[in-house]
DNA sequence: AAAAACGATAAGTAATCATTATACTAGCGC
DNA sequence: GCGCTAGTATAATGATTACTTATCGTTTTT
């Protein structure tokens, strides 16, 4: 029993005849009548009554047709749902971000989900370093990560580029510096992120660079934990300019330009290098690149390497 | 998309692997990999992860997974369904039956049910003039008949005979009497059912075989009204045994025996000659053959022509 | 680095399906 | 009853499709 006999044997019931019937399957009438043989000889029932040649149906008939039917429409409905995976009528999409890095994916999903209101988003949060796992193991589609992970396995774009802050409290004393050393800071309490980062070694860097002793004083798991700690008048803390944007023109916080603490972060999409990407994650990337030549923002493949 | 490929998908998804589907589906890897291959020609969509050889699916694939698992599951059901044609396990059987044939197929309805709870009957009531149309129009599947119909294209049995039997009130003063002869019967008002047949044709005919006035007093619309009606004290009514047992053995009614009246119906069960008959059909002629036979009722093919 | 596991591909063969041609059957008009 | 028409069945042939064997390319394992 598949699905073409059902089909012959629906278009016999429906046109009420196997000439009609093969007329509406654009095939012949002897063609009818060996697929429905067959059909019959397959189920051991006879489906039309012949004598009557008017393609009445038998009771064995009449219960197949009710089935042939729901076969038929369960078909249709799988084909138009696998066409609406192209036409992003229908589809999810698995994103892994970090708490820092998902804030770069706001205005890109506000953009996505006007174009694609029916493509169901979820971002994941993920360690940065797990996020290639994540990917490996397909449970999400695309990462969100500030290097391109190790290995040949995968391919990244460079879409922001995001400035570290140093940032204090508006009474900080530091507060009215234009500009300081890092020389300057030796005394200064820091509240750090305590999430083991590249960025993180590199600041360890530059302060043993220069000499400087770097005072850790608090450390709490959570951005938003930093910012409020240092909002309060707690210390001196370095935290990604994506982060910190509405403390600054509220004036909760205050930044200070320390030349040697400069560092950039450059967010990369990432996802399997030999990944079917969905039509959902497409037409994601294809989102990312119009939102960053619109406020040029960068857009580069692969220009570092994995570290 | 027909039923095999996606069988076969099924096969690769759950076995998690081509070679493994293969085994399974008793056919070989490459057959698997075309047949694959094709499903996602047809739908434009890849099903499976190639990189990761373990049969990982895409959403594409998810997706039609969950379709392909009712599609083949409404396929079973429907081969079962049809299977449970045959076991009895499901079915409906339509009868045809006048008013007074009906009360015939209650032992034998009492038995079938016992045998096939599953099969639904439904008798349907019908004049018996009209029945031969009912089952060419296959609105009926077996009719209950006193007569043979009209034409090549029926076949019948005889299963039944029933007697007229000359009624009347057991106050009425015939009813004393063992025998009487049809001659006595002139001043008598008879209740009569007021539907045409080849019997009540039989017995005007005999009235005026033997020159008697038949006195028709009142003509009701049912067997029921007319024994009612006689049980009153009003007349007295020649009527089908089948349908006076009950009265005469509480004594509301009284049989008496008239020699020129005695008439023999032979019943008969009816359906047309190049029928697909339904499995529920055959069984219900079985039983009505073992019913027959254990009792002694008649049970001959077309002993009697149309007429 | 070699072997094993797995899937893809190509070519040949087997099976299936559709077509043409023709025969059968029922209903209809004469 | 006879032949006609409409509708279906059957048979033979050709076209497609599906399966198999053989082989190759990757990836994973040892």
């Amino acid at each position: 029993m598949d699905i073409h006999q059902l089909e012959t044997f629906l278009a016999v019931a429906e046109e009420k005849g196997f000439s009609r019937a093969a007329t509406r399957l654009h095939r012949t009438q002897p063609a009818v009548s060996q697929v429905i043989r067959k059909l019959e000889g397959d189920l051991g029932e006879v489906l039309f009554e012949r004598s009557a040649r008017d393609g009445t149906l038998t009771a064995a008939g009449e219960l197949l047709c009710d089935y042939a039917r729901r076969m038929l429409k369960l078909r249709a409905e799988a084909a138009s749902a696998m066409e609406e995976l192209k036409t992003l009528d229908r589809g999810r999409l698995l994103i892994a971000a970090n708490e820092y890095t998902c804030l770069y994916l706001l205005p890109v999903l506000d953009r996505f989900r006007r174009l694609c209101p029916q493509i169901g988003v979820s971002i994941r949060r993920s360690l940065a370093s797990k996020i290639p796992d994540d990917l490996l193991q397909r449970t999400v589609e695309i990462g969100v990560l500030s290097f391109h992970p190790e290995g040949d396995l995968f391919k990244s774009i460079a879409v922001y580029t995001d400035e570290l802050n140093f940032v204090v409290n508006a009474e900080h004393p530091l507060a009215s510096e234009k500009r300081i050393a890092i020389e300057d800071l030796g005394a200064e309490s820091f509240i750090a992120h305590n999430v083991p980062s590249p960025l993180r070694r590199q600041v360890v860097a530059a302060f043993e660079r220069h000499k400087t002793p770097l005072n850790m004083g608090v450390e709490l798991p959570s951005l938003e934990a930093v910012k409020r700690f240092v909002a309060m008048g707690n210390g001196v803390a370095l935290v990604p300019g994506l982060t910190v944007e509405r403390e600054l023109a509220r004036g909760e916080l205050v930044r200070v330009p320390v030349e040697a603490l400069r560092f950039e972060r450059h967010l990369r999409l990432v996802h399997r290098k030999r990944a079917n990407l969905s039509h959902a994650a497409i037409a994601f990337l294809k989102v990312v690149r119009s939102l960053s030549l619109e406020r040029g923002w960068p857009y580069e493949f692969r220009v570092e390497r994995a570290g």
